[in-house]
DNA sequence: TATTATTTGTCATAAAATGTCATATATTGG
DNA sequence: CCAATATATGACATTTTATGACAAATAATA
């Protein structure tokens, strides 16, 4: 199959003590014929890790260097994102270290959930990801979002 | 790895009874292959230390050589500035000693935190780092900034 | 079911961070 | 100016953490 060029789908995935990950193999078919290497750059994002191809990741500091936030709330938003950043490479397993910081600040701990979307990676702890979509809230979702997505055809 | 060249992440570490802190491996790196060389210009800026590569200081510097300030309150704040750096360099170990003025001003004793910040190194006593960025605070940094960063997609 | 690819666990090795002590340099008071 | 004290620097040892290698287990495919 050829290969695509945006992440998508989800996998469940083990941490282990030493807090090595497993990169599902399609993602990293993504990265080595869209961006040419395997590394990537892990930000938290909330509740979960964003793991941008580093190339995506450099553009992102581009915008901001060319066009840096004025508000104080949008300065210390960016230190803020800034000191969870992390890069990392894909060993010849597949896998990462998530460092300890990250796995500490999102509560990631033995079970993860990984998911693509579009141009970025997420890793997310079981538990949060459960919580965030729930069946219920799902249903809801359909149901409440129809009309702000017409291209769907919900 | 491929050397970044933007400080990022954020690590704990200890500063020894001589003021002495070391700087992370990865810092070093950028430094190394950035910059050429070791050396930093520590400065208090509020409640932390800014350590910049020697070569961005300077380039500092020549920015208020030409366009100085011309307001008494910008006057007076260069001073200020000015009165708190000391040049410093790493040694074998991959530590520097924070001078005694340096961490008087900022209260910086035992425990701190490293993070990177775009093209410098900040030095955080670890409670004025974690008041800053309390899980509270940092949930509503999120909640309240999502339009201001589209790239990041929240 | 057999074969291959992918994921995961475990151990060995390497590198990083830090505590401790010895020595050198600078500062202060007599 | 010299002695006493404080501060800075260098060397080394220990601990912690990251990385690499390989094997076992699981999942996907033919």
């Amino acid at each position: 199959m050829k290969t695509p060029t945006s992440f998508k789908g989800k996998s469940h995935h083990t941490v282990n003590e030493a807090g090595r990950v497993s990169i599902p193999s399609k993602f990293r078919d993504v990265l080595k014929t869209k961006y040419g290497d395997e590394s990537l750059t892990l930000v938290t994002l909330g509740s979960h890790i964003a793991a941008f191809p580093t190339k995506e990741w450099q553009k992102l500091e581009e915008t901001w260097e060319t066009n840096p936030p004025k508000d104080s709330k949008g300065k210390k938003f960016l230190r803020y994102l800034y000191s969870t950043a992390e890069d990392c490479t894909i060993d010849k397993q597949g896998r990462i270290l998530v460092p300890n910081m990250l796995r500490e600040s999102t509560g990631l701990n033995s079970e993860c959930v990984i998911v693509g979307h579009m141009n970025k990676i997420e890793i997310w702890p079981k538990d949060k990801w459960e919580k965030e979509f729930e069946d219920i809230n799902v249903k809801n979702l359909f149901d409440s979002i129809s009309e702000e997505f017409p291209e769907l055809n919900l």
